[in-house]
DNA sequence: TCAAAAGTGTTCGTCCTACACCCATGA
DNA sequence: TCATGGGTGTAGGACGAACACTTTTGA
């Protein structure tokens, strides 16, 4: 069936939606902007917009990402295509086919309203439900594999400033896991797998209050975490 | 950036591609159709076409698969999202996004050419490259995706008939990931995961020549596998 | 009687878990 | 000096890899 026919096809808007993720104060927040018109007035939504003529769906989400944010520089920072949500009546004004993204963000910034009217802000996840359109299920699917990834990827350093220490890359995991680890088991493990972290030569840093200081690390250049890093007896993860 | 404009977008065309997987002799074969005309005449490509207004990519997917295989009932085999590509320049006629599937298929059938001209036909993965498009890619992504997920997941049984003995699940996982396993240890693995695989309590079935007879199963309730069937030793996994 | 594939048993090492314990710092 | 978090040590158990062995069939 690739019989293209130039005149064949119905015409599509394709947008890209952003689930934008961080930490906050040791709790997950996600990204929203409040609508200021219908459909869906008043609620909030995830930020997104659309896909230009000559950019990729990947380019597309990196921008509206950079004016979303207020970030200068938004290129080192882990952007994932989620899947695409192309539902007839996900939009009941026309026919919207969406790519989806997570995005993962070290030190948030207070976000400003990019180049639009509707006020962005971080929200404690899962935030105010419902949202509009089927963002509820877009940011929980990103929650759900953002969560997967932890457990066979280095994708937590993505959470993390340039520097960290082993507490707030636990820390990650805790939070979006919302499970507690043993810290020595999770100390050993992270430093058994070459290349997930390294460490500074510097000094150590304080953890912000009391206790000892901890050592700090960098991520490294490593992608994939073998043997993985398993969620402690949580049943049930969908496929 | 979510400022709808009804006149605002641009519009794209929107399609599916399929890389539709399935074991013959024990090797991974994949359907691919031959193109009878400009760009690409000629070269192999995946099977696909455009998503109609009414029907979400799955459901176009679907239909497609329908097609292009001549099964009469494609509801219960696996259809699996992959990603979308969007790069501007990845058709050359115009801008065309596709959706990509991968398809998971026991038994193949002879494909017909569907109610097309173009030629349908298995054949051995990786097939003739390169393909139409950026087809090389998403059938590479395709084979990745699927032997990641026969890790943790309970896919290997898509790759099955209705019933199947656990050497014929063992050559799905062998075939896939290009390595052998053992066979004691893979069995006790298998039965060792809940909702896996269940026996069937008829006779057993001879294993097409010599040998003893094995037992039957068929898949269980099950999607999830823990703890994971993890690749021997097959080093740098991509994120 | 031999080859081939199914199925069972067993050993050994490795990894994970769980804790106990010490260290360094701020209040 | 006490609470807090970082860092090290260790015993026990679970799991997996490797391989020997038996069983049942077709040639």
């Amino acid at each position: 069936m690739r019989g293209y026919d130039k005149y064949a096809f119905e015409p599509f808007a394709v947008t890209v939606d952003l689930a934008v993720l961080t930490l906050r104060a040791g709790a997950l927040h996600a990204l929203l902007v409040e609508r200021g018109q219908e459909p869906y007035a008043g609620r909030w939504a995830l930020p997104g917009g659309f896909v230009r003529p000559q950019e990729s769906a990947e380019d597309a989400a990196r921008r509206e990402l950079a004016e979303e944010t207020g970030l200068a520089d938004v290129s080192g920072l882990h952007l994932e295509q989620l899947r695409t949500y192309s539902d007839p009546g996900r939009d009941p004004r026309m026919r919207v086919v969406s790519v989806a993204f997570a995005a993962l963000l070290p030190d948030p910034p207070e976000p400003h309203g990019g180049g639009d009217a509707a006020q962005a802000r971080w929200l404690p996840y899962p935030g105010p439900r419902p949202l509009a359109f089927d963002h509820d299920r877009i940011l929980a699917d990103a929650h759900e594999r953002v969560g997967a990834k932890l457990e066979y990827t280095c994708l937590a350093t993505a959470f993390c400033p340039p520097e960290f220490t082993l507490g707030e890359l636990r820390q990650v995991y805790e939070t979006v896991w919302g499970t507690a680890l043993d810290r020595p088991n999770f100390r050993r493990k992270v430093l058994a797998t070459p290349g997930f972290v390294e460490p500074v030569t510097g000094a150590a840093r304080l953890t912000g209050g009391r206790g000892k200081p901890a050592a700090l690390y960098r991520a490294g250049g490593a992608t994939a975490l073998h043997p993985p890093l398993l969620r402690p007896a949580t049943e049930g993860r969908p496929s």
